[in-house]
DNA sequence: CAATAGATCATCT
DNA sequence: GATGATCTATTGC
């Protein structure tokens, strides 16, 4: 189990040390491949930049409980709130690799395909049963929880903007467990972009 | 494979 | 009354 201390310094930190920890609940498991750092007061992107609110509450509250909130009116995201209380940072879980439970998971997901039991906010929510009732939830007791993994291969941390957000797009906030086929999005082909324009540029001419 | 539309509702203005 | 830290199915190349 981490401890409280694990969750009390700066979301980026704490969105960086998840990367192959596993989450549990009820039985079902799967190990974080991929996180994003929310700011609060500074960062125009996080729920909390407005300052607290009765949804937002629990991100200014003490470090290591999820705040789990519905997006788009179908989802429930799930986060971990990290840093000290009255510091509103916090990190969206992305993505797991499923570990243990993976029957229960492909039940609830209505999937077989194991690429796609969690990889993603509202898929791994799904997958894990967690809901809205876990918001608030302390992460170092109770039915969710979060551990050392038992075997940890190493691994490279990449890096890149967060998704699907509208303000500091370009922030470099997202991590991710390099190479891992359970991620949300699947990484950009290194070349440019030059060669579909010319597609455009022909039809114009 | 890439782009897009539609579902759907708690929260905040 | 508008707005999403999304997902899926569908359409178009």
């Amino acid at each position: 189990m981490l401890p409280r201390g694990f969750y009390e310094r700066p979301a980026i930190d704490v969105a960086r040390a998840l990367l192959g920890k596993v989450l549990l609940h009820g039985g079902v498991s799967g190990r974080i491949v991929e996180t994003e750092a929310y700011l609060g007061l500074t960062d125009a992107a996080a729920h909390a930049f407005h300052g607290p609110t009765p949804r937002t509450q629990v991100i200014f509250g003490p470090p290591g409980h999820a705040y789990v909130y519905l997006s788009y009116g179908i989802h429930d995201c799930l986060n971990v709130v990290a840093e000290p209380p009255g510091s509103p940072g916090c990190v969206l879980i992305r993505a797991v690799e499923p570990l243990t439970g993976i029957a229960a998971m492909r039940r609830r997901r209505h999937t077989d395909r194991l690429e796609n039991l969690a990889n993603g906010p509202g898929k791994l929510t799904q997958a894990l049963g967690i809901t809205l009732r876990h918001n608030g939830a302390d992460l170092t007791r109770g039915a969710l929880t979060l551990h050392e993994p038992s075997s940890a291969e190493p691994f490279e941390i990449a890096i890149s903007p967060r998704v699907g957000i509208t303000h500091n797009a370009d922030w470099p906030l997202r991590f991710y467990i390099a190479g891992s086929r359970f991620l949300s999005r699947h990484l950009k082909p290194p070349g440019d972009a030059t060669l579909k324009k010319h597609a455009q540029i022909d039809d114009i001419s």
